[in-house]
Parts: structure tokens; sequence; C-alpha cells
DNA sequence: TGCCGTGATCTGTGATCACAGTTAGAGTGG
DNA sequence: CCACTCTAACTGTGATCACAGATCACGGCA
């Protein structure tokens, strides 16, 4: 093992498969509600947006297919799933549940380090609200950072995953809503629940942040639910 | 439409495309434990024991690999994960909170047909735990169909379908040491967690059921640890 | 005798082709 | 002018081929 020190520089280069790059880019589209419910994907298409063969798409589609981010109708076409109401409060259950449980365990186990990175997190999404035009598209992105920014601070690398396909489901149709109708940003439940979920997980009170992380999700549920948009 | 009425009768064949049998041959070698942490699998290998070409194969395994029940290895190629004892214990734990949570749900929401499928299932692994020299991977299969009843009358299709994703990781490594070792089934701890679950379910006592539920895999998982047979 | 280079053979990944089934639109007959 | 039919272009699925990289055993050199 005698090697020139600067061979141990090098980073292990992680294996970027063109499957995976082109799983991270639909993920996004998803999460982040510009497929809407409904809209159909077609393989060659998005291959040659993606400047690829259909193989690596097929693969990223099969994979948000088994996680039922996407799914195939009888007729062969690939499309966002339609939520029925029914659905809809069926996951936004599971992600109170589950969800609220990894706000709590973050509450017990967070370190310096994650308390930092949540405060960062929320700041940044309160300055954006109270811009006098906010960017949709970046609050957006700035919640999914603070909510994974919670998550993470649980430390359980399996629920974060898990919370992570509960979004690719519940992202269509809720930040395509978001987009649609931005009332509910201005309005600042979130902003409120969210520095409530920071205060409760820097005190240590696994309960108060459990039921914020909750409310916060049941707000942007009841928005949807009551605008009655959802199928079946 | 003026179909024979036989015709309405045919069942919409849900489309099942190689990739997915293979999907549920390869799951169900995982979940049983009859594929052990650390072994390898070869696409070509697989698809030749499956009789098709690796392509469905090829789907199959990008899925399991997508809910991290298998994992391919920077030098290509495909095993079941060796689990460090630290990532058991915060499967373990996930698995506690969420199962857990579908028992507590299930003691709320089940009907007459869940009460009687569980006690179907109850019965059936008892009878088997008390034979002579029980089958024991019957004696796998009919836990897995006990807990699933549990799980299933919740009521959440999507909490079911996490919870199968959950036992995908957890299954090589429990199953394969009950194969190697039956002692904790003769001793009938699992056989009397059942009982207080399908009890507790019945009296629609959601605290009893997630605790018993946390029992059994609390005590399933304190085998495995115990016995430090685990990686890293 | 011990070690290192080398090539055959394996791995998963990606591209291309073939196919059965569906859909949409143009063209034709009423 | 409307309705029906047929065709052409699309859909996902599966098979086959091509390729870069990794593994391992054999053979030659020190």
């Amino acid at each position: 093992m005698n090697l020139p020190a600067a061979l141990h520089l090098v980073e292990p280069l992680d294996r970027q498969t063109l499957g995976e790059r082109a799983y991270a880019q639909l993920a996004d589209l998803l999460i982040s509600g510009r497929l809407a419910p409904g809209e159909k994907l077609s393989l060659r298409a998005a291959a040659d947006v993606l400047g690829v063969s259909i193989m690596p798409v097929r693969a990223a589609v099969s994979r948000l297919v088994a996680d039922k981010a996407l799914e195939v109708t009888p007729n062969r076409a690939v499309r966002v799933p339609l939520l029925s109401a029914g659905q809809f409060r069926d996951l936004t259950k599971v992600r109170i549940a589950i969800e609220g449980h990894a706000a709590e365990q973050a509450a017990q186990h967070r370190n310096d380090n994650d308390l930092a990175a949540i405060a960062r997190a929320e700041a940044a999404m309160r300055l954006e609200s109270e811009l006098p035009t906010p960017d949709l598209p970046r609050a957006v992105e700035l919640n999914k950072t603070f909510h994974f920014a919670v998550y993470e601070a649980a430390h359980s690398p399996i629920l974060v995953e898990i919370i992570r396909a509960l979004w690719l489901k519940a992202g269509p149709v809720i930040n395509l809503d978001l987009r649609a109708n931005p009332e509910r940003l201005a309005k600042g439940d979130a902003i409120r629940f969210h520095a409530d979920v920071r205060g409760a997980i820097a005190a240590g009170n696994g309960a108060a942040a459990r039921a914020g992380i909750a409310a916060d999700i049941a707000g942007a549920a009841d928005v949807i639910l009551s605008r009655g948009g959802l199928a079946g």
C-alpha cells in the first residue's frame, strides 16, 4: 500500500448512473408539483428531453411506479396518479402519524448542527414569505428544506426515506395547488407552525414538535380538501 | 355493447407483467428469509432460473434496490444488504413506531371481517407452534399472515405498503435467524404477544395493541442483536 | 518459491430493435 | 353535415446486442 499521498484525496466518485439522474429529475418534478395529477408522461418523450435513450427513463419510471408516485394505466400510459378524496385523506393521516413521529424523535435526538440547520431553513422560508411578491417555486423548495431539516434531526435514515416516498405522492397535489393558490402562504399559517416546531425541537419538547408538524400538514390538506378538486 | 353476459364475469386480468411476477418471487424470497444477508444475486442467473430474459429481472431488481431491499455494490454486484447493528436497531425502532401505529389504528377501525381474519391467523400460527416438530417455513409464513391481518385492519393501504417495504428489509435478517435458531418459536413469546394483540384489537384497546406489537418486534430483534452476528 | 501482470469471463448499464395493443385523425359513405 | 371505419403513429414491455469495468485464475518473471 505504498501509494502516493495525493491518491488518497480522490473522492470515490459515486457512480451516478443515468437511471439515477433521470430518477432525481423526475422525483424533483413530482415533489415540487410541476407535474400535475393526471398528467401523462411518455417514456420516449421524457428520454428525448433528458437527452438519453429510453432505458434510463424506464428504470427511473419503474422505481416511481413501484413507489406509487406514478402509475401505469391498463391502457399502457404512464401518468401521475389521480388521488380520490379518500386516498388523499389516508395519505394525510399517514403523513401526520409518521412525520409527526419524526418530529418528536428530532426533538429528542437533535444536536447543535441540526438546530442550526433547522433555524436557517425556518428563517429562509419566513423571509421569503414576507416579501411583497414571494417566489412560489422557491417557497415550495424552502418548505421542503425546512421539513427535511427537521426529519434529518431524528437521525433515522430509514424514516427519512419513508417520508421522502410520502412526499413523492403528496407533492403533485399539494404543491400544484400552492402554485395555483398562494393565499395560504400569504396567510402565514405555515410560517407560524414552522416557528412552533423549531421552538419545540430546540426545547426538546417532543409532543409539541409533533403537534406543530401535524397542524402544518393538516392545514395544507384542509385547503386542498375544502377546494374539492380531487377525483372520486 | 351487446356482449354475452358471461363476458362480464371475466376479471380485468390485472396485467401481470413478467417484471411484476419476477418482483413477487424475489420479494417472497427476501421476506421469508430464504435469501441471506450478503448473498449475491446475478441478474442473468436469476433470469435463467425464472425462465425469462434479464429484462424483467432487471426491472424487479431495480425496484428492490430502490426500496433498499437489495443493493448494488460499487463493484457492480447485486446482493442483499448487510445491516450493521446500528442500522438494524434503527430499522427496529421505525418498525415499532409504524407497525405499532398500525396496530393502534386497527384497534380503532377494525370490523367483524378483520377480527375474524386476525383470529384465524392467530389460531393457525398457535397450532403450528404447538406441534411437536413445527414446520419453520410455514411458521414464518403464518407469522407474516397474522401481522398483515392486523395491519390490514387499519384500513390504510398506504400504511400497509410502507410496512411491506420494512419487512422486505427486515425479512432476511429475522427470518434467516428464525430458520437457523427455532428456539424462540418454541419458547412461545411470539404466540403470547399475538394473543395479546388479538385481544386488544377485539377490545378496541389501541394502546395495548400497540404495546403487543412493539413487544413482539422488540423480542425478535433482541434475539438477533444478542446473538451478535450483525456486521459493523 | 513467491509475486505480479494479463487475459478470459463475469458483472450491471445502456442502446436498439421487435411486438402487441391503444389512440387519434383523416377519409369515406350515408 | 354527421357518423363510422380504417390506418398510421404512438404506447409500454420484452429480447438481444454492445460495452466498460471488476474479478479471478493461470503463467511467467524474479
